[in-house]
DNA sequence: ACCATACGTTCAATATACCGAACGCGCAAG
DNA sequence: CTTGCGCGTTCGGTATATTGAACGTATGGT
């Protein structure tokens, strides 16, 4: 991950995001930056730098700081905490194929996800294995599929609910309809 | 993090776990080592050693992994627990008048409900607030109609995905079209 | 005012995460 | 058998994440 031309320069992404909800999640608690840098065995330096999204932190530093705040180290990485008001998402125009299209994630420790499947007629789509733990939920908007984990697919039709665990490979397969299908992701909380 | 002793060492528990997660979703993948490597943008010496449990991997490594193996960065991080059975509900019969049916409640650690809306042309149907830190999400599989707390109200089509705080009154409200749509309502474990 | 303490930031130095290359292995084609 | 290819692991070298110290600022005590 070799980013040219910068010197210690601004992580990606992600490293901000985790550094603001360091922030925050600090704030929160009324904690000076030294205090929570000497809990976690931390020198200053590196939590201002971490906070500041500059950077690129190792896990052990992140899980360092998730101790000292005693949160799940997932909650640092949670992009979409669900704190905001209204929110709207409009999805992608129609396109040719199958569509897996995250529509939204929330909770602390990510412990909902929210996906739109849309699978053209006479094609098989297979799920990625979640986390152990995870429950699957499978709503049928429209049409109708065979669906489920390899070992024990179901058919189902507009309306229908489905219910696995979401840890074994799965697998959505269409016949002469296509599906149109509302998926949600639980996962448990862990630390 | 200075583990003394030890030059290049075994990093800590978390990077063991990591390291196990990691080769155990690029092997449900059937995806070689070397393939991943390439995919994330990484060397193939930096994910052995990772998934070795060897090392402390930063953040950037990780979340290139996670994208090339599609998956949300927190399921790397993800530990065990158990699986449930396959469940599958039909709904009930189409009727006349709108329909609200509770899909399915689950309770480990957070509270939730699926609930499937079934609005007629020219209706209105008010939400009943839910636990304060209740997200509502809600998902349009067909149709169209206006929905959201009494004071912000979105207009929503077809495939549509709408986001809120449940614990406020709020209002589904169809116009010519009728509307079929998945409700989740999450509630926050509160700590 | 003065000093002491604590805060958050920035620096040079050091430890180390990452890379590229080389290695041994297994397998399939010639 | 020999060659070639791809795999996964192990080696220096290099880029960089982390450190300890020094800095400027703010606050409270004397």
């Amino acid at each position: 991950m070799r980013v040219s031309g910068e010197r210690r320069g601004a992580g990606g992404a992600t490293a901000a995001a985790v550094g603001a909800q360091v922030r925050q999640r600090r704030l929160q608690r009324g904690m000076s930056a030294a205090e929570l840098a000497r809990r976690a065995g931390l020198s200053k330096a590196t939590l201002s730098g971490l906070e500041a999204g500059t950077g690129n932190p190792t896990i052990e530093t992140l899980d360092a700081i998730a101790l000292a705040l005693h949160i799940p180290l997932t909650d640092l990485l949670a992009r979409d905490t669900d704190a905001g008001p209204v929110h709207v998402l409009a999805t992608e125009p129609e396109r040719d194929g199958p569509t897996r299209e995250l529509l939204r994630r929330v909770g602390g420790g990510h412990t909902l996800e929210l996906w739109r499947l849309r699978v053209p007629p006479h094609t098989s789509l297979d799920g990625l294995p979640h986390a152990p733990g995870t429950v699957e939920h499978l709503v049928v908007g429209s049409g109708a599929l065979t669906a489920g984990p390899g070992d024990d697919l179901r058919e189902l039709r507009h309306g229908d609910l489905l219910a696995f665990a979401g840890d074994r490979p799965h697998l959505y397969r269409t016949g002469e309809e296509a599906a149109d299908i509302t998926v949600v992701i639980a996962s448990p909380v862990v630390g």
